[in-house]
DNA sequence: GCAATAGTGTCTTTAAGACACTATCCC
DNA sequence: GGGATAGTGTCTTAAAGACACTATTGC
């Protein structure tokens, strides 16, 4: 152990010299990354109702000014057994890529997730090095957690690394993509009885972090656009969270919460569709924390 | 699809119908699991000092009453390369285990991270299966995160799982168990710099979340013996934040959060050794959560 | 008595929560 | 004008933080 202590640092230099493990001693495992993405749209009601009928608004904003925004989560639909038909979370083996020299090329868990959610999503991936975080165009993404226990898949033991995704309106995984099974599903309308593997488990850790990311981080601004007006970032934590908000309080909350957000100078071209003033608008602060953080209203525990 | 639909929940039927997965799909990986445990005790000066000379109390307190208590993690000293030498967090590949009618039972990765812990402190393993969190004697584990960037152990691709312990003050590690190398290094005198593979950025996501659970959790009181006074348990939290605290509004903080800690009606049976009243003694009480938190004193951050 | 340690009283500042109110806009 | 939406004023209560003080013990 001497000469190694001595020579600093030199772990690439060691590797030439270095037997493989022993394949007695570990057993090797199948990895998988398995993405929660999470975003906030209005519940496609005009697929059961009159979506054709309506006349289509004159301005950008194509969604009707009356939906109701809901928390929707990415699942695919299982195609071949096991739960096969039943709705699973995105996502897939780690793999290897064979570089432009031939070598092998492994791929960061990191990557396998932004990978994941691209294909299913069908936006092109454009890892963002720089940032601490990965950031797939505008969403952001972060580790959950590691899944592994026996038997969680029935052929084989695999452990999988989840990720969650938080993300704003995105469009259909159907408009592109190679998974044509997959759809943004109303959480709340999720059967987490019927769904595949431990993937209800997953899905609720998810949800859980995402409510907590809410209190103490500006992650909300990640659900909404560029620019948005507090009522907007105020509809994500009641969409989120299940509750409505004091509005005037939520207001001054934001505003004094240094870096959170960040004042454009702009207001909304014109204000609500049955009149109302206009709202000023709003992009993300520099803030990665929140001081002091939005607390979710106390729970009514039984005493 | 349509008839795994209709079979409810029969994941275990549908396996030995099963094929395995094609190996071309996927490919093994090396999975590890590291724990970074953490304890408190006083600094060990009684080897470079006074220790033999000075006369043993007489109660069954040994430590000296004015050791500083630190905070220290648990590592091990790498006896082969990669990094020989280097201290290493605790851990190893998990393993399976042939059952009594010879079948393979695969490891789950709780248990793997008790099973190091174990083996490294020379400490029996008893998994409290009831308890929503695993216990090793009275040590706390919980999941922190999984490493897998490609190159992080330099001979071959091997992911790791890693877990976080609190645990009051536990006996040498070389007392028991097969890791000679082990021992409790003070978190403050450990070189990161030095530490094997990406151990060091293990520990500090490690420190971060143990100094953040501190805030809004009860988790303190795994640092400290069954019973024990506000006073041990404001040096937890002295020890862990780096930081001293405002003795008279701790004692009122931890009063006033319900659930936090529970009266025992019994005091120290002396008071200090220079001395000073007798404090009052509680046990951790039922609250999984602390309303209000105790946060940690606002960082000075550059404006 | 005196130093040391445990614990309480109370005041100021900050933040949370509730309610009333003003400001601006579309129709 | 009138309804709707955005935003402000202000009061009450809870919690954080600072300081002075009392209580109890060992020596």
């Amino acid at each position: 152990m001497a000469e190694a202590a001595t020579t600093d640092g030199g772990a690439a230099d060691e590797a030439a010299f270095l037997a493989a493990y022993d394949p007695r001693d570990y057993e090797p495992v199948a990895v998988t990354v398995d993405v929660v993405a999470l975003t906030i749209r209005p519940l496609d009601t005009a697929a059961t109702s009159s979506a054709a009928v309506k006349p289509a608004a004159t301005t950008t904003e194509s969604a009707a000014d009356d939906a109701v925004p809901a928390l929707h989560v990415l699942l695919v639909r299982r195609g071949q057994a096991p739960f096969a038909g039943r709705w699973a979370l995105p996502g897939g083996f780690i793999r290897a890529t064979v570089g432009p020299d031939g070598s092998r090329v492994e791929e960061d868990l990191d990557q396998a997730a932004v990978r994941e959610l691209a294909e299913e999503t069908g936006l092109a991936a454009s890892l963002d090095r720089r940032a601490a975080d990965r950031r797939l165009g505008r969403v952001y993404l972060e580790q959950l957690a590691t899944y592994g226990t026996p038997g969680r898949d029935p052929r084989m033991r695999i452990i999988s690394v989840a990720y969650l995704a938080f993300a704003p309106d995105l469009p259909d995984p159907t408009a592109g993509g190679d998974a044509a099974a997959a759809a943004w599903v109303p959480v709340a309308s999720v059967d987490r009885a019927e769904m595949a593997f431990d993937h209800a488990r997953i899905l609720a850790d998810g949800l859980e972090r995402a409510s907590s990311k809410l209190e103490y981080t500006p992650l909300a601004t990640a659900f909404v656009a560029p620019e948005f007006t507090i009522t907007e970032l105020r509809e994500v934590y009641e969409t989120v969270w299940g509750q409505p908000l004091h509005a005037p309080n939520f207001h001054r909350k934001v505003l004094s919460a240094p870096g959170f957000v960040e004042d454009t100078g702009a207001t909304t071209a014109r204000g609500g569709a049955r009149g109302g003033r206009r709202a000023r608008l709003y992009r993300a602060g520099s803030a990665r924390l929140l001081h002091p953080a939005l607390l979710r209203p106390a729970q009514e525990e039984a005493q």
